[in-house]
DNA sequence: GAGAGTTACGTCAACGTTGACGCCAACGTT
DNA sequence: AACGTTGGCGTCAACGTTGACGTAACTCTC
């Protein structure tokens, strides 16, 4: 293979030394408008790319952000990796992308992984309870910002969205449009800490004064399947109820699709709530109601979080707490 | 922040040299059972990383392979993407996501910053018409993996599947099944030389003895969005049309939408082919049918093509064709 | 017991880049 | 005229690792 084009290349040809190259490359400034033009000449025309591998080594900065999520398979997860890494390139910096199919121990594995290419940050979506984990990191000096959960340490930055309220947003809408045997199908990766959407969902049924039965709650794994076979237990241990609010919109749909197929009519029926609005939810027969969470601005205040956090360490920052829409659609 | 635990760190504590350690690190060999416990366990009580710039500086190996497709937006990706990025990772390598979003331009931009960052080779989705891009840069030297477009280079391998066969045989199926005004829905963004569901769809016609009407093709993005227009343009060209090809799920899904709009039931006035076999599929009402591309096997292809380049390379590879199969669900 | 091979290390340079520092000429100031 | 300042560059070392090579001790062979 043609070895790489160096600074050393570029240097002879133009009759400078690389330092001076490395000058203009980097626009550090110290050089002649002369030789500015011929430096960016000769690499234009030697197609020099600076090797990162070798900046990286001496500057401690690679370039590179790392972006840790529980999987690909959920809609809502592409859709922001995508606006995410598009903002990283703006930023003129590479995405690593990293799956830990939902599982501490790989997460343990990938953190490792990013460590060791050195990434200037990572953006997580924890697995499980593996706030621990993170904020070690954050303490040895990588940039961390965590989505959905909270933590605080040096080094470390929390974005949610406010999914309790979301959560009483849905149930209230579920109540005031009449519906009094509510059952919600929450996620069985969720830990306690991170339930918010179970504690919106039970907040909603206490703040309303209606005389609502006392609500059903099963925990799932948050696919299709899972609201399918959540549906199926809530209709076995309550064949009357009338309300559903799914953990997320995959959930819902299963959870549509099984009372479906037990011959219960949506919304006439039963009422769905789902969460998250992915593409799909409009799609389904009925399309979805959903409460919203705005990916734009997430992908907005990720982003930012980690820049800042990356380009002026040490300043402390207060978590970030995003605003959520309910969604009426045919469904409810 | 604390600096980084190097090879001399745990060198010094062993009380052996630097390289010593490198060889039991990477089992190179050359030193002793006891060394060699000692070694681990100082990196293990130390919590050594190898510093992967610095060794990929050196062997120019950076352990890190790019993924580079359109978009994350057509699910068909994101999980094939999580496929692959496990085997990558079973294979000791971290990969590096990149989205072009069909732009040439943008394509070039990210094969140049993976290009700086070394990595170890490249699975490429191509945008457009870029393949003398991508021979350009397994010129050079990097691995190229093509997937669904043919080229020949040094350290480039391609990977399609037989989508011409898959678009006679789904439309042979609407022959089949009655229908004889076919129309397809086809990809704007599918140069002519790539364009083989439109050659399958021609040959499928062809090759029927029955005297089909000659068909309609119309060229949309492909999305949800790009099928609705689609079918609106097909329908008002040939109000009679009875059967659908479309250029994947997305579209198909758009076109069954805005049938149902139109007034026209499907499968009853309509049958709608896809094609891909997205989850979605199987949740829409009606089921689509479709020409299902096993994403097991592409994401096995695609991977093993990749690590025998970089491991193997100059080994000459025949282009892979991977074959496809048509589940008949409602929309027929 | 001399030569050859093997084992278990160490030494040194190099990968491509940038940080720290130094040098020289040109310029401005008093 | 002497002095500081600035612009424009070069030199050198260092980042953490591995490739190439050296070497001392030990083992085997006939």
């Amino acid at each position: 293979m043609p070895k790489e084009v160096t600074l050393r290349d570029v240097a002879t040809q133009v009759g400078v030394s690389p330092r001076t190259v490395s000058r203009v490359v980097n626009d550090e400034g110290g050089f002649s408008e002369a030789t500015r033009q011929k430096v960016l000449n000769t690499v234009e025309q030697l197609g020099y790319q600076p090797n990162m591998l070798a900046r990286g080594l001496i500057t401690r900065r690679s370039g590179t952000v790392g972006l840790v999520g529980g999987g690909m398979t959920d809609p809502f997860f592409p859709a922001l990796a995508e606006r995410i890494q598009r903002k990283a390139r703006e930023a003129g910096r590479t995405m690593f992308f990293a799956s830990t199919e939902s599982d501490p121990a790989r997460q343990a594995d990938v953190l490792k992984s990013l460590w060791s290419h050195a990434v200037d940050g990572v953006i997580v979506f924890p697995a499980l309870d593996t706030i621990d984990q993170l904020t070690s990191y954050a303490r040895r000096g990588l940039p961390v910002v965590i989505v959905d959960d909270q933590a605080d340490a040096p080094n470390l930055a929390c974005v949610s969205f406010d999914l309790e309220a979301g959560a009483a947003m849905a149930t209230r809408h579920l109540l005031d449009t009449g519906r009094s045997r509510l059952g919600m199908i929450a996620s069985s990766l969720s830990p306690p800490r991170r339930r918010n959407r179970e504690r919106g969902f039970l907040r909603g049924l206490r703040d309303s004064a209606a005389g609502a039965s006392p609500p059903e709650v099963v925990r799932m794994l948050p696919t299709v399947e899972g609201g399918e076979s959540g549906m199926g237990q809530l209709l076995d241990r309550r064949p009357d109820i009338d309300g559903i609010f799914a953990y997320n919109d995959l959930v819902a749909i299963g959870a549509m699709r099984a009372a479906k197929a037990r011959g219960r009519r949506v919304p006439d029926d039963i009422a769905v709530v789902g969460c998250d609005d992915i593409d799909m939810s409009s799609l389904v027969t009925p399309a979805l109601t959903t409460v919203r969470l705005d990916r734009p601005l997430l992908s907005e205040e990720v982003t930012q979080a980690l820049h800042e956090l990356i380009d002026a360490p040490g300043i402390p920052r207060d978590p970030v707490k995003l605003p959520v829409e309910l969604v009426v659609r045919e469904s409810t």
